[in-house]
DNA sequence: GTCTATAGCGCGATAGAC
DNA sequence: GTCTATCGCGCTATAGAC
């Protein structure tokens, strides 16, 4: 089962129990399905007549809804929910098995969120309201990462700027992914692909360099 | 001098000295300007008359020029200049200084061609038509590139998918790079700036990963 | 809460004069 | 080679009925 799948299943149970409402389940749809076009499309490129048309609504419903196209692209760059249920045995890892449990984590996450980060690191340059987005994503401190800041004060691990260092490797991966859709079209990513998954590893691990 | 610069004046000395006519100059400040736009605000959300009233041109002289919008766009990304004279040392360098010079040629290269990989990267998934240039770009091997796959063929290096391998690194560059912009509109990009320079090293050499 | 109808504008592209 | 003028369409967004 995939994560958002899981997402969308909490979210449904917890959060909006008691907003079951028939106006709650189109907006709900018309986020899902404008995330998915924004994402393959972009957002200029994306007209709310088309959403309007795949969620089965007219136009003048969707701007019920949101206010504006503005409105519905902040709305689908949002998680369906917080970070949690996260484990917290980091502390007791070697360093090398930090740094791979970390990374392992960032690349399932983005992984599974790719239409999120997809259109975050792609429109967030010409829409600013997004960067406030951006930013609270990457700032949201995992475990992980507080092991990682913690062991870098220490002195146990070389000092990096946590979140370009984060930019770099989500923007490596999106673009792996991206590369791989082109040449593939009908590749169905359920998983992450192998040589993707190895390439990254390499880069970030420098197995070129250490020999 | 930047190498766009250096570009720029090989082009009109060398190719364009039998043809510099008006039209042709007229042509080149359209596929500059429109670089620009594309670069800055995405293919979809720039307009053709935005375009012709940055160069001072009507619409329709730019539309004698390019068949089309589409036309126009992989004109913007053509190289003005192919790849040459590259050194050819690389054969006398360690692993590890070959390494060093491919990573800092590659990444002085995308950054001094921002506009034109940007462009590609961000428009390609959209835009069929411009992946063979994309592929043309990534395909078309340095020196260093072929010493690095000589290498690897002889099992000096862990062998890798170089193009895969170099679609990570210049997708992690450019998001750094994106990032910095947004964070630091202000900022005057003449040089790579240090922190980015700093962390990609770090992530491709694996500096984490090495204590 | 959703619909039909439409306002008002900007888009890509072209015709035809000079 | 460049202009002015314009076509026809699709866009975002809204008014008003049900």
């Amino acid at each position: 089962m995939l994560l958002t799948e899981v997402w969308s299943c909490l979210m449904m149970d917890t959060h909006h129990s008691n907003k079951q409402t028939k106006g709650a389940i189109t907006k709900h749809k018309i986020i899902v399905e404008a995330r998915d076009l924004f994402y393959r499309q972009g957002f200029a490129a994306t007209s709310t007549a088309q959403i309007a048309k795949k969620v089965g609504v007219s136009e003048a419903a969707l701007y019920k809804h949101f206010k504006g196209k503005m409105a519905l692209l902040l709305a689908t760059v949002e998680p369906e929910r917080p970070h949690d249920q996260e484990v917290s045995y980091f502390s007791t890892l070697s360093n090398l098995d930090l740094l791979g449990a970390w990374t392992e984590q960032l690349i399932s996450t983005v992984f599974h969120n790719r239409p999120q980060y997809t259109i975050i690191f792609s429109e967030s340059p010409r829409h600013p309201e997004l960067s406030e987005n951006y930013i609270r994503h990457l700032h949201q401190l995992t475990n992980a990462d507080k092991e990682l800041l913690t062991r870098m004060d220490k002195g146990q691990l070389p000092k990096l700027d946590l979140v370009l260092f984060q930019v770099g490797i989500i923007g490596s991966f999106l673009a792996m992914l991206t590369h791989k859709r082109i040449y593939e079209p009908t590749l169905n990513l359920q998983d992450i692909p192998e040589d993707i998954r190895h390439t990254l590893i390499s880069i970030v691990e420098g197995k070129l360099f250490q020999q």
